[in-house]
DNA sequence: ATGGCCCCCTGCGCGC
DNA sequence: TGCGCGCAGGGGGCCA
């Protein structure tokens, strides 16, 4: 149940392992996966590095050095890690990576709620849904998340679970941060006093910062724990 | 804008 | 005991 934190904490473990790495190959195991059409992909994808890895929402973007970029949305099941040159594909391996230094980087589902996405050197910012993505909860002043609720008459709980008006946030969370701030999930958004929406607001920093923090120690302990020097998984 | 419904898919739990 | 059916579960799309 990858959220905004969880996704946050996959692109950070990925980003330096991936960022200067040279793809060598892409293979769709599963085509309902990977909407669109590997092959056109592979001409702007495959040869060309890793410039980084970010998060932007619950999507997890694998951007290219020559501006192409792949987005991962790992919805339920989805899981997403470099795996060893000699690693047993697990049963869900859907799309697999290759890259320069015989290492992999799988993107594993077991129910194929999630999907892979490849974009041409700026084709994501056609990506209606992309496009349409609200503001990184994390990224905005109280102000801002007061406006984007401002003559709203729906429940807020649903409110929030809109990636249009805030970026990033899952049921887990929502209810968390409703539950903090003493709300309840059908409450309509514009009968919440203002008081309280500010209190939403730090409840969700708060939810959301804390469960980076702890995403974090939790990969350092997994790393530590297997001795694998740059193998990943959240 | 809002809410309701459906679908994605498969492991698991329940009932017989 | 074994089998088969039905549903859970997060998120997004579509429709009214």
């Amino acid at each position: 149940m990858p959220e905004l934190p969880e996704v946050e904490t996959i692109a950070r473990g990925l980003d330096p392992l991936l960022a200067g790495r040279r793809v060598i190959s892409l293979t769709v195991l599963d085509r309902r996966v990977f909407p669109g059409d590997p092959e056109a992909f592979r001409r702007v994808f495959v040869g060309r590095a890793f410039a980084g890895v970010r998060r932007r929402a619950k999507l997890c973007l694998a951007d290219m050095d020559n501006g192409a970029v792949i987005a991962f949305h790992l919805k339920m099941t989805g899981r997403l890690y470099v795996a060893r040159p000699a690693a047993e594909p697990r049963a869900h391996l859907r799309v697999l990576i290759g890259l320069d230094d015989g290492r992999a980087l799988h993107f594993d589902d077991m129910r194929r709620f999630g999907s892979c996405r490849g974009f041409a050197p700026g084709a994501i910012e056609a990506w209606d849904f992309f496009r349409k993505l609200g503001p990184e909860p994390l990224e905005m002043a109280c102000g801002q998340f007061l406006d984007a609720l401002a003559g709203r008459g729906g429940r807020i709980k649903a409110l929030l679970l809109n990636q249009e008006v805030l970026a990033g946030i899952g049921n887990i969370y929502a209810d968390e941060a409703l539950f903090m701030a003493g709300i309840r999930p059908d409450a309509k958004a514009d009968r919440i006093p203002r008081a309280r929406l500010e209190a939403l607001f730090r409840a969700i920093r708060e939810v959301l910062c804390r469960a980076i923090d702890a995403g974090g120690s939790t990969i350092r302990d997994y790393r530590t724990a297997e001795g694998v020097e740059g193998s990943f998984q959240w």
